[in-house]
DNA sequence: ATAGGGTTAG
């Protein structure tokens, strides 16, 4: 019997070593899972001390990626030889600590060289250098073994993890491996090639390819690794001149110098190198799919993404489960990009093997497309979620202006006891600056410091903005200033920052140091600015901005600066020159350019010509309730009442639904509260209820000599937000009240609300002792002393 | 029984 189980695991063995990978051998392999297990077991019952029997099992387990059986097989029986198997199978699962267990099981006395390569090569795999050459030191310091080319290898690979290697560390190893006579193997020099190319210095690239020249003879993983080592290194020409020299050996160089460019945003320079492979009938495996599969979906080559996809499909290539999975996450990308989601998903449902990858690509397409629903379906039934699963669907419910979601979701995460990554931290930051939430924001930014994630550059320019949204523009700069290593994202962010708070001229000059620092501003940086001069009432400086865009950037002025342009000279009365420049610009007026003119025309009282602008974007948009409100207040400001009416009327025949709003009310000096503009919305109802109880309570108190409306238009989303996320910081009062909802707020002393974005406000917080700046969060208007800085408040 | 390279999600 035992000696029959040896024979049949000797052939299952072989069997399943020839090609470990094919799809024969591991079905065969699962149909006979169950008859090894018996085996197993009969064979332990029947042949004692069968060292060979045990061992054979064991490899077969770990083949299968069974690693439990193979796990309970090694406790019976430990022999080194299947500790050798079990330390490579766990570390190449990426279990490191189960590997080195098994290395400790085995008594040092009986480790051989073969077991001591397995580990240094574990603790390659994992990054781990010290321990690494702890181990090699260990081998070279036993009497009865040496180390081999493979110890060599092994080792060269976990000291390329070392901080700060140099050439001369290299070089000094270099000597060390060939003193020791053992390391001439090709493996040894090909790591040797990829250690000096790891370096940092320039030079590295030149010991590295004296390496290379001084071998007797070279493989494609030679040339290979110079190809990754330079595109690693950034410099894309360098690996194409090697590739180029490589010219003959085929199949990997061409691959890694595909991904090469990929990894270099030079997608159509990857296309164009496959499209080579594919005249000179070159095998194209999984590697060449994908990457070049991601070219074209980074790059918007669709139709080529298409046809590549054609191309498998028709040369139907073989793929195990664990090759296809990789193409298929890949072409799950190249069909969410190009929108077609329902593409997408019918891959991912037809896949037989996946993984966090293809989970996270569905979950990804659904964020873009603004379907939240869906991805959080996705999410939920996500067997094993990481990092980004949980970043994505954080910043997903930020972008989509779901922040309450947002935060839910990061509190969840810390309670499953999950680690946030940076960026989603960042994510949960920005839901902070949305909601407004100062103090939550501040605990998170605590919580950044305390994880070392202070070097974050997503994390910090997350803080200013939501430092900056929430009113504390001296924590946002104290942020910028101590942020390591600043990017223009970063820049941006603190110049809008004080552009918000109306810092008009420090905004400027911000962006003057920034460009005198070597930063190239992009368009953004330009909006930035044009907003900032908006606030502060600059507009000759944001004319001239705007030219220096064009003449000393390059940067061609998208509509958006044009509207925020026009916005600007609305706003300062210069509507003659805003109508002038419409006639400059290089395309036809789209909706936000009509707006910045109908609502200049409202300031300036020009009728006509807003109404003609009201007229084009009815054309565009004739369900945005925004164009009736803002006309008809032009008419009403100018006292045309009846034309005024006309447009409410207008409104209401063509169904347009006005969003109901909330506002600040002013009772008396010294008391405010809240009314909705739409009374006919039910929630409408609700607020009226709450300030019918608020004027109950405060006629009580002796506060109501007479009330002053304003209309205005806030969804009921931003009033519930408003409402929750100020209150904390509010509550200066008399108290708190509640909404039926569950929402409460604070009646607030000293309150000022600027007419014009009803959103400003400043009070004398008891609390705190000093005074305070609480503002909307999407609007941006600075109070300073006690005027808002578009000049119109009460 | 052990080594060196190429893969997809933001």
């Amino acid at each position: 019997m035992p000696y029959q189980c040896s024979v049949l695991l000797r052939r299952l063995a072989e069997h399943a070593s020839l090609s470990p990978s094919s799809a024969s051998a591991s079905s065969f392999l699962r149909a006979l899972r169950c008859l090894h297990a018996r085996l197993a077991t009969s064979a332990l019952l029947h042949a004692p001390p069968h060292p060979h029997l045990t061992l054979r099992l064991i490899h077969l387990y770990t083949l299968s990626s069974d690693l439990s059986a193979a796990t309970l097989l090694f406790r019976a029986k430990p022999c080194p030889i299947a500790a050798t198997s079990l330390v490579s199978a766990h570390a190449a699962a990426g279990r490191l600590p189960a590997a080195a267990s098994f290395f400790d099981a085995v008594p040092p006395r009986r480790r051989d060289t073969v077991l001591h390569n397995a580990m240094i090569s574990a603790y390659a795999r994992a990054c781990h250098a010290a321990p690494a050459v702890a181990v090699f030191r260990s081998l070279s310091a036993s009497d009865s073994l040496r180390p081999d080319d493979y110890s060599f290898t092994a080792l060269l690979s976990a000291v390329g993890y070392l901080p700060g290697l140099s050439v001369p560390n290299c070089a000094q190893i270099h000597c060390a491996v060939l003193k020791s006579g053992a390391g001439a193997a090709m493996s040894v020099f090909n790591a040797l090639i990829a250690l000096y190319m790891k370096c940092e210095a320039s030079e590295a690239p030149w010991a590295a390819r004296k390496v290379l020249d001084e071998m007797p003879t070279k493989d494609e993983l030679t040339w290979t690794t110079m190809v990754v080592g330079y595109v690693r290194r950034g410099d894309v020409n360098a690996a194409r001149t090697v590739f180029e020299e490589a010219d003959g050996k085929v199949d990997v160089v061409w691959n890694a110098m595909i991904s090469g460019y990929v990894q270099s945003g030079m997608y159509e320079e990857a296309f164009e190198l496959f499209r080579r492979m594919v005249l000179e009938k070159l095998p194209l495996d999984e590697f060449t799919f994908t990457s070049v599969l991601s070219a074209c979906a980074n790059n918007g080559f669709f139709v080529h993404g298409k046809s590549v996809h054609g191309q498998i499909i028709r040369l139907q290539p073989n793929f195990v489960p664990e090759s296809a999975l990789p193409v298929n996450n890949a072409l799950m990308t190249l069909y969410s990009k190009s929108g077609k989601i329902a593409v997408s998903k019918k891959i991912f449902d037809n896949m037989k093997l996946k993984d966090v990858v293809s989970s996270n690509t569905i979950l990804s397409g659904y964020v873009e497309s603004g379907c939240l629903d869906k991805a959080a379906e996705v999410f939920n039934e996500m067997p094993y979620k990481n990092e980004l699963s949980w970043m994505m669907m954080v910043s997903g419910y930020v972008h989509g202006g779901l922040s309450e979601d947002a935060l839910k979701l990061f509190n969840q995460m810390r309670a499953e006891d999950a680690k946030p990554c940076d960026y989603t931290y960042a994510g949960a930051i920005a839901a902070c600056g949305e909601l407004g939430a100062l103090k939550h924001g501040k605990q998170l930014h605590g919580h950044l410091v305390q994880l070392g994630f202070e070097a974050s550059n997503s994390a910090g320019n997350a803080l200013i903005t939501m430092y900056a949204k929430c009113g504390a523009v001296s924590d946002a700069h104290l942020v910028f200033l101590v942020m390591p290593n600043v990017d223009s994202v970063s820049w941006n962010a603190m110049i809008s920052a004080l552009g918000q708070h109306g810092h008009g001229r420090e905004a400027l000059e911000l962006f003057d140091q920034m460009v005198a620092e070597g930063i190239y501003p992009d368009r953004i940086s330009f909006l930035t600015v044009l907003t900032a001069c908006n606030h502060a009432g600059l507009v000759d400086e944001g004319f001239q901005y705007f030219e220096s865009m064009k003449r000393e950037f390059g940067i061609i002025p998208g509509e958006d600066h044009y509207a925020r342009l026009i916005d600007l000279l609305g706003r300062a009365g210069r509507i003659g020159e805003a109508k002038d420049l419409i006639k400059t610009m290089p395309f036809e007026p789209t909706s936000s350019i009509w707006e910045a003119i109908l609502s200049g025309c409202r300031t300036n009282g020009d009728i006509e010509l807003g109404a003609y602008a009201a007229d084009q974007l009815f054309k565009m948009t004739p369900q945005h309730d925004g164009t009736y409100i803002l006309l008809s207040n032009t008419y009403s400001a100018a006292g045309r009442w009846v034309d005024a009416a006309r447009v409410r009327k207008l409104m209401r025949d063509r169904g347009v639904k006005k969003e109901p709003g909330c506002s600040w009310i002013e009772v008396g000096n010294n008391v405010h509260v809240f009314l909705v503009s739409d009374t006919n919305h039910p929630e409408a109802q609700e607020i009226y209820q709450f300030l019918e109880m608020v004027g109950a309570k405060m006629r009580k108190l002796g506060y109501v000599p007479d009330t002053k409306v304003v209309l205005h238009d806030m969804g009921p989303h931003q009033k519930e937000q408003i409402l929750s996320a100020h209150s904390e910081r509010l509550a200066v009062g008399f108290g708190l009240l509640k909404l039926p909802s569950g929402a409460t707020v604070t009646v607030l002393k000293n309150l000022r609300i600027c007419s014009d974005c009803h959103t400003a406000m400043m009070f004398m917080s008891k609390a705190v002792g000093r005074e305070i700046v609480v503002r909307d969060v999407r609007r941006f208007h600075h109070f300073k002393d006690g005027e808002c800085s578009c000049g119109n408040y009460w």
